[in-house]
DNA sequence: CCCTTACTTGCAAGCGTATGCAAGTTTGCC
DNA sequence: GGCAAACTTGCATACGCTTGCAAGTAAGGG
């Protein structure tokens, strides 16, 4: 009932006109004397502008646009829960687009997007196509990629510091006395899956060796543990395993423990990559390399409100460093610090 | 720059009124004629209705509010994530809003979305204080409660036979032949944990017998895990726990097995409740009580339209079957069938 | 063939707010 | 006290769309 209340019920109940009421809550400039009457009026009323009307006018409807692929992966369920809190702190609202990662189902959802005029888009674990980036350019709509990267210039995005932490990882089962290393990798149409492999192979080539095995987990359980019995399945299997990302890396730990009876990190050390809240579980404590959500939203939040606020500004590749977390799923070198 | 693309401009373009362009989009009647020199001209200029320029006069936002306070339960992101397709599919957006468990919290959430003029709210395991229950019944917008009943008639809600669910637990228990059963209860202050409370113990009662101990977890991994040291350290230590939720069971299970040394199910028996993904994972292997997720999200779903399409709708309460999962976590009574 | 009925279509009036403009009011300074 | 400058405030318009209304057109029946 009183949803319809109007800034013109609020205006004559306070004696004033309608601009004025407007003029209030917009925060130009009123009298005290104004402002009183009209704060008055509307909270007797219940009055609270129509964001629609609003946003028609303004151009600015204070929605952002959040497209997410996997929530398998507690990594965007966190992130999700963060962006909301800071972007609720500047204002803004995210309306949620989940989608798979056909490029068709992408396409629709930057239509829809488009259309509803949101002020900004992020898009988590999102492979864009540079067709879908030229339509985000035009469009005109700011958008910042978390956890993702873009090939060539074009739009902002805040990563970790994937290859540096995988080349953390790789001197670290070196250093460890590891002899036959893999990788179970992330998708190599993500920029996050690619770095992380070839700043893994950077840190191994350092040590003058290479992976054993590299196999893709497509951030898929499933596909992990194919993959880990398909490396395991050999004359001179790993023994040590860095993959792609921690959600992945429980199905690789599953998969030597209790489908081959292995022990981890007794035969086989594994190393995972995001630090979700679970790889401190004692259940996996598993060694990983910590991508800090908090920090990231942060960048990510404010690049987007600094994109709104200016258009022009050019866009920003930001990463942000990622540190080797230290727990049991890993054999640790003597002396091994930080 | 496209984005600006009006129906005017489609109108000038396809030579026809603008309100003609409006009733091609709206569904209306129109010649065959005109909609196709109208579809085309669209498609030419890359036009896309304002949806809120058609909120501000239809009333209908489509867009539907999502209250969420747990992320870090895997329950609420799965969700999250099947209520997103499913409301795609009724034409439906979700703008989603994170929130803690305060009333203060609670109510400006609430406030937001009455000012946003959402068509429809649901709610995911908040706890909706009768004051606020009366606020959304006055701003007439349609809201239903996901995993989460309501004392006293008001709103909908869906959930799953949650006292059904724990009895059974509650006789498995007994027929597994333990001893000394306890409980480590959801939130007091939820009825998903009230009624869990007292199914189990109602079937408890049934075979004569009754928990030895009944602690709260707050659905917080910290507090079960205090729950549980507590509980252990007694002179008769329960040989089996029923736990208020899968997440909280996974922190009952550590415990037990890396803090205390014991073995699950050999020293002690748990049992969770939801299925949620991580329970089938082997390092867990959960016995617990499935909640049917999709059914549960269809039935929202359901509920939430047919209340919109028709305002003056009795509120439902929807409780959908629940069934034991059998796992390993917990002793297994001969020949238990089902 | 004409009149009734059904269907299309354009016109124009809003939905609730922000904002340029002009008129009115206050302030400040000599 | 008078005049300029700064500030307030109301009027009216615009944002992009839907929809009642009336006029125009096609279809249908006697």
């Amino acid at each position: 009932m009183n949803s319809q209340v109007t800034s013109l019920d609020v205006a004559r109940l306070a004696g004033v006109s309608q601009s004025a009421v407007s003029r209030v809550f917009s925060g130009a400039s009123a009298s005290a004397a104004t402002a009183q009457k009209v704060r008055r009026a509307a909270a007797e009323l219940g009055y609270r502008p129509n964001p629609w009307a609003r946003a028609m006018i303004t151009g600015r409807s204070g929605i952002i646009g959040l497209v997410v692929a996997y929530f398998d992966n507690p990594f965007y369920p966190v992130a999700l829960e963060l962006l909301s809190r800071a972007l609720k702190a500047e204002g803004y609202r995210i309306l949620v687009f989940t989608v798979g990662n056909s490029p068709s189902e992408i396409e629709s959802v930057m239509d829809e997007l488009t259309a509803y005029r949101v002020d900004g888009i992020i898009t988590a674990s999102v492979a864009m196509t540079n067709d879908l980036t030229d339509r985000c350019a035009q469009a005109g709509i700011p958008i910042v990629l978390f956890n993702r990267g873009q090939d060539g210039v074009g739009l902002s995005s805040v990563t970790s510091a994937n290859d540096a932490g995988a080349r953390q990882v790789a001197r670290f089962l070196v250093a460890g006395g590891h002899q036959r290393i893999a990788h179970v990798a992330g998708w190599q149409q993500s920029s996050t899956g690619r770095d992380r492999l070839l700043g893994f192979e950077a840190g191994l080539a350092e040590a003058g060796t290479a992976p054993v095995a590299v196999i893709d987990g497509l951030y898929d359980r499933d596909a992990a543990r194919a993959a880990t019995l398909a490396m395991m399945d050999t004359a001179t299997p790993p023994d040590a395993i860095f993959v792609g990302n921690d959600h992945m890396a429980f199905a690789v730990m599953d998969t030597l423990r209790h489908e081959m009876g292995l022990s981890v990190p007794g035969d086989v050390s594994v190393v995972g990559f995001d630090d979700v809240p679970m790889a401190a579980w004692p259940a996996y404590d598993l060694t990983t390399v910590r991508q800090p959500v908090r920090r990231m939203v942060d960048s990510t939040v404010e690049t987007l409100v600094a994109q709104i606020a200016e258009p022009d500004r050019a866009p920003q590749s930001i990463r942000i460093d990622a540190a080797l977390v230290l727990r049991g799923s890993a054999r640790c070198p003597e002396g091994w610090t930080e």
